[in-house]
DNA sequence: CAATAATTTCAGTATTAACTGAAATTATTG
DNA sequence: CAATAATTTCAGTTAATACTGAAATTATTG
């Protein structure tokens, strides 16, 4: 596919913040490509839009699947994958949002779990101790919230966002 | 100081974190370290705790300062700065969220605003172009959110998030 | 204001992660 | 089931980032 200036300014800067989260250039440069494309792209045309080797388009397709971000899917005649992004952004964010605490979150409180039920026998003082279990409070509260938010219907969701601060007027003034 | 095992599990685990968020590993040890840490901890003590090098210290230091997250304070008869990290893991949590915010979703927006405002000359087609909005639609309202809930007082904050989806109970249910 | 302490800068090095291209594998077609 | 197409794997290379240690700078003390 031919790249407008407009599309590469937009793929590249996705590409530079993709940095800045945990997923490499090619990966978000990828997304953000099938995510502008009105039709599935196979890879070979992946690799060429963006010159990069077939190789690396292939990782990076299995790593955007792994996130669930993109799905393959075929075209009659054709024996290549087409890959189509999620178009529904509330949709995307979902993903996102419920990967990274999958990849982030949980393994921080298995960690946390075994650092404040660690034995005895540790020297650990119990002032340091306690913020473990501060932060280990504080990320299952976190964890608690995400996945009840996942199960709002995305209708509920947007009206939620859309409130902002207006949803503390049904709190009551407590203080 | 002395690290127990145990503070050695959560230092270490909070490095491996950082590499994914897009902070690197010593400047997150430095902040796990400040954050079990019952006493504020000078740069020369830092290095020596985590073997590091003193000037690794010093550039993390300053990058940590520059998020917010910890603060240089003084000791009587002692003329090294001495840091301490933020305590209260609400007040942690939104400092990091609005700092990601300025530096990720801001310029973000700036693209696209620069994306979906370019002129007629350019030949992306139309549909491309509903996305570049949609995306920026996406983003303001998220953006929206951000500036309104980190006005929202701490405790009705925290309220908010122990309530998790039941917040929607107030909503009526509209479909 | 010289001496000393504390901190920062920065050029060079090491480490890590990303990427390529060739070869191997897997799937599809006649 | 051979031939071809599509995809994946992987060893080696390149590029990006993190880190060190020495030197320079800045701040503090007598």
């Amino acid at each position: 596919m031919e790249l407008t200036p407009i599309m590469q300014k937009y793929i590249l800067h996705w590409g530079e913040m993709g940095t800045r989260w945990g997923v490499n250039r090619t990966v978000a440069q990828i997304h953000a490509l099938l995510y502008l494309s009105p039709k599935p792209m196979h890879a070979e045309e992946i690799a060429e839009t963006l010159s990069v080797a077939r190789s690396n388009v292939s990782t990076s397709l299995k790593e955007l699947q792994s996130w669930g971000l993109i799905k393959a899917l075929h075209v009659m005649g054709d024996r290549r994958d087409h890959f189509e992004s999620l178009s529904d952004l509330w949709e995307m964010f979902s993903v996102i949002i419920e990967e990274r605490k999958r990849r982030e979150i949980d393994p921080t409180l298995s960690m946390l779990r075994a650092c404040t039920l660690e034995d005895e026998e540790d020297q650990t003082k119990p002032e340091i101790k306690q913020r473990m279990h501060d932060m280990l409070a504080f990320m299952e509260t976190i964890s608690t919230w995400y996945e009840q938010m996942r199960h709002v219907p995305r209708n509920q969701l947007i009206t939620l966002f859309k409130l902002g601060s207006k949803v503390t007027s049904f709190m009551g003034k407590k203080d």
